[in-house]
DNA sequence: GTCTATATAATGATAGAC
DNA sequence: GTCTATCATTATATAGAC
């Protein structure tokens, strides 16, 4: 039973409007935007429907309040982990990730909902994907074949794939990627794909040869 | 102006069903599929609501006409590239993604909604994907660190990524990536990514380590 | 095959009582 | 601060004319 259903403890013990803002939160991130309705906010608050209305004056502005939310958890993890020392610590980027966990689903979900702080989150993550990249490359011994920018979007976007499709990687592998096993299966896929690449570099080379003279 | 619009010529020669269901595709795709309306649909098809209804029955059956039509395009891919020539063969698996392109986004945004062919279409794609890691796993010193279903469920998640947030990472880099010039700004991009690691075995090895003593 | 007009259901917004 | 009741809007589903 967690923080955030009717009849825990912890749940009696918060206000009526976090009580609505973390059942936003969970609603928005299950369903999206659209699906997720006030009725079945209020209801997994414990509140009436009006009630919603009165601390948050509209469906949309109750959106930004859990933006809102949802981004201080990132600042707070770019404030740990994107310092000097942190950089060059993979293990410490790894750990301050961990207050951050809870609300990686509802930021990749507010961006494919294209919310008002949708530009704001991505280009914050871009920044810090730039800084990871830039501490990366020194260790290169070859210039890469793109600039800062794009990779760090590019990969920022296929990091978020993971949030985002979390209900396809859980029944295709048939665990719960959110539970401890899952998460931990997870986390080793990641890190050995990380740390092989896919493809060669003289592939590489190929291919972007190719990019050249366009085929068809 | 594309086939998919009014005025044209090629739209002019297509059957009224084609042209739903090409509208749809195009909204389903750009807007999901709650917030992509029959009335929409039907005028950027030049139709009334009605006829729709008329061919379709339902806005759900429309979006299982668009779920079968794109993955006839994944089919399509699977036939050509994953056989035992196009899997030795790195240029041909791209170049035969062309004709997929303009489904990659559809698909992706399915998934997203959990449309009925989700599961299909996820289940499918990570098959392709388990048969190119296989292939990629022969020419590998070390073994995985991770089995086989996941690197393959989490390699095409992250791999989906790139669809699913298309408009960020075109604002991010500030170029349309479904133009020619963002495309290929993309292509390099991943191709840099894929071929050069992003953590070294040694501190993969490290982080596997720390998995198995969890912090806090 | 195609359209217009209508019915119905859901949901966000609102007003007012306690 | 909290609730109940109601309104207004929107979108899908439906029926029937041409």
């Amino acid at each position: 039973m967690s923080i955030t259903s009717p009849g825990s403890a912890a749940f009696e013990d918060l206000t009526a409007r976090a009580r609505i803002r973390n059942a936003a939160l969970r609603y928005f991130t299950e369903d999206g935007f659209d699906r997720a309705t006030i009725r079945d906010i209020a209801r997994a608050a414990g509140v009436s429907p009006g009630l919603v209305r009165h601390h948050f004056g509209s469906k949309d502005e109750l959106r930004q309040a859990c933006d809102a939310y949802a981004l201080q958890a990132l600042h707070a993890y770019v404030e740990r982990a994107m310092t000097d020392e942190g950089l060059n610590d993979p293990e410490l980027i790894a750990e301050a990730r961990d207050p951050l966990h809870p609300y990686q689903r509802y930021l990749a979900r507010a961006l494919i909902d294209e919310s008002q702080a949708a530009a704001q989150i991505f280009d914050e993550m871009v920044a810090m994907t730039e800084q990871i990249l830039r501490q990366i490359d020194e260790q290169r011994p070859d210039p890469p074949a793109a600039d800062l920018r794009t990779r760090a979007a590019v990969t920022l976007a296929m990091a978020l794939g993971i949030p985002a499709f979390q209900a396809h990687i859980s029944r295709s592998i048939g665990t719960d990627i959110l539970s401890p096993d899952g998460d931990r299966r997870v986390i080793l896929a990641v890190l050995d794909i990380q740390s092989h690449p896919t493809i060669s570099p003289d592939t590489a080379r190929t291919l972007r040869q190719g990019l050249d003279k366009p085929h068809a």
